[in-house]
DNA sequence: GCGACAG
DNA sequence: ATCTTGTCGC
């Protein structure tokens, strides 16, 4: 474990150089896709769940895979257990749709890492895709007070002072979600995703869309039965395809 | 030196 | 992330 953790270090630093922040900030368009990825784990099974929406919010689906995991997780190097699923999911999905993501949303962190590589970074740098971390707690340390109103936002630096990420608080009086670029996506623009996103919850929308359809798939599966072609979340019906050539005869995307 | 540490 | 009951609050 002392030399994974030395290999996965010198990898990381590699590989921080490679991730490109913009200068200028990226423009979304209206239709524009967004895939947004979330992973629910139960021993060395993995069950991952995109969901896909359009920027202007409308639904193209969440797509469901099963896969294995090889990797422990271990802090600051959760990328190299959970990113080489995300990557598998987002190699599928794209084959299967003949789409390609204008951004992928991760529940992780981007640049907000102690050496700049979270998972959203190493997903963006492997398969050269912009991407964004959104996670729930912070990995590194920040200075100030974000203030309490909904949409506030509060700097992360590095010690360098580069902005690596930001505290957002998605709603009045919750915790925030800490939000960081990962690959091609200028800091600010992973801000607008998120809020424009935005949603009733503390979780950005689509990320809890993926959460509740990831666990939904795994409860499902443990229990034999079969997957819906719609789930319905929040009073509204969501499209449920999978991302296998056959999972127990299921509904097959296309 | 010690503790904390995305999912 | 997961193991887990009841309970407080909108």
């Amino acid at each position: 474990m002392e030399h994974l953790i030395e290999t996965w270090t010198i990898l990381q630093t590699e590989m921080a150089k490679q991730v490109l922040i913009p200068q200028k900030r990226t423009d979304f368009q209206p239709n524009d896709l967004i895939l947004t990825l979330d992973i629910q784990y139960e021993g060395d099974k993995a069950y991952i769940a995109g969901d896909v929406q359009r920027q202007n919010g409308t639904s193209e689906g969440i797509f469901l895979k099963q896969d294995v995991v090889t990797e422990a997780y271990v802090p600051q190097f959760f990328a190299f257990r959970e990113g080489p699923l995300l990557k598998r999911f987002v190699e599928s999905w794209m084959m299967h749709t003949g789409l390609k993501p204008d951004v992928v949303l991760i529940d992780g962190h981007g640049t907000a890492h102690p050496r700049q590589l979270g998972v959203a970074c190493w997903l963006g740098v492997m398969m050269d895709l912009p991407t964004v971390g959104c996670a729930k707690d912070t990995l590194v340390r920040y200075e100030g007070t974000l203030a309490e109103a909904k949409e506030s936002i509060l700097p992360i630096l590095n010690a360098k002072g580069d902005t690596i990420g930001h505290l957002l608080r998605t709603q009045q009086g919750v915790k925030p979600n800490f939000v960081s670029s990962g690959h091609r996506i200028h800091q600010m623009s992973a801000i607008d995703l998120v809020k424009n996103i935005g949603g009733k919850y503390r979780i950005p929308e689509t990320l809890r869309r993926a959460d509740m359809a990831a666990r939904f798939f795994q409860k499902m599966e443990k229990s034999g039965l079969l997957i819906p072609h719609k789930l319905n979340i929040d009073g509204n019906d969501f499209k449920l395809l999978m991302l296998h050539s056959a999972f127990r005869g299921q509904n097959i995307v296309l």
